[in-house]
DNA sequence: CCAAAGCATTGATCCAGATCAATGCTTTTT
DNA sequence: AAAAAGCATTGATCTGGATCAATGCTTTGG
């Protein structure tokens, strides 16, 4: 199971079979089986994770009891309550899984280690968050400034596999629409072609 | 005006005074006046901007024609279309000067070089980039699932520098609101208190 | 210094998406 | 295999924020 961050790892840097083997001895694997929690709201926000098998989504609860969805992992995503670990502050959020999953746990002394030991996970670090600042400045503009259906069909170009995996008031959670309006859109989307 | 970047770096991470010389000798001081643009969508994103002094915004243009005010960035603020600067495409954003400001201007080129030559300036980019996303994350959520209120309410807690700096309808746009709402919403708050 | 443009405000309507409610699937659970 | 829980769908109605329109106040630039 470490080999799908190994190779996530050399899709961005090269590092050496000695810092590699270095990065493996700071994590921890776990499982996780269909509905149990990697982290609930409130907890420390001990790890960073990494998934190698299977699907997680993280989400907050508002006043009003209504849940929405952050983000989906799957195989070769990081996910985490990135503000609550660097903060140290309780978690906000609620990570649990959708399918039964592998993940690699990392605790914040872990990583920073790494950092200092391995400067190329550094910059793979790096270059993660870049990509992911891109991605969810898109989202954010899709969010701010579209109707209901073009969030829908752009989230279905851009993550397909995700469509494909996770229950369909999920999505709609997830784009900040209700099941009933994410319903009526397919219906629609399905009578025009 | 190197002076606010030299502070900015040294919040985060320890420089040498010659790994210092090194990086403002990479960079290019402009000055930018009120109105002007800095970088209009279509165009080659060359740099990545940090501006010293001033206040800049990006925003696209939809296909309607209505602008989207996606950043504003003040002193101390890195602002650019990353995107188009990562993969070299042309710029779908446009940046422009709301004030007479200064700015410092990084390609591409330089910032490579500096990772390469101050592995310190990748861990205080990394770590930028990782208060980024925090602060985009929950930007996110209060776009998905609040009220118009609870957005202006929000940012006024944020961004209180800002609200004092930028027209209003700018404000609204940013917040994905019309001015006329936003206006309203302001009358509101303003008698319930 | 005056005309023109830009901006905030207010009023009157409209509409996309939310809400409320009911029905018939599929999965789980036992 | 029956009961229960979870899920998608459809219909009827409601509403927060958009849209359209008009007015007066500031900037700004010639």
């Amino acid at each position: 199971m470490f080999d799908v961050l190994y190779q996530h790892i050399l899709k961005k840097v090269n590092i050496t079979p000695k810092e590699w083997e270095f990065i493996t001895q700071q994590c921890i694997p776990k499982k996780v089986r269909k509905k149990q929690y990697i982290l609930q709201a409130g907890d420390k926000a001990e790890f960073s994770i990494f998934v190698t098998k299977g699907c997680l989504r993280s989400y907050s609860v508002d006043a009003a009891g209504e849940e929405h969805i952050v983000q989906f992992a799957l195989e070769g995503w990081w996910i985490g309550d990135t503000s609550a670990f660097l903060t140290n502050e309780p978690a906000s959020f609620n990570i649990d899984a959708l399918e039964d999953t592998e993940v690699l746990l990392f605790p914040s002394e872990a990583l920073d280690a790494i950092f200092d030991q391995v400067p190329m996970f550094e910059r793979y670090m790096r270059l993660l968050l870049q990509g992911n600042y891109v991605a969810m400045h898109k989202r954010l503009v899709s969010a701010i400034s579209t109707t209901a259906e073009e969030k829908y069909l752009r989230m279905q170009k851009q993550y397909p596999d995700i469509m494909q995996r996770v229950p369909q008031h999920m999505i709609a959670s997830y784009l900040g629409l209700k099941p009933e309006t994410l319903s009526r859109i397919r219906k629609k989307l399905a009578s025009e072609k």
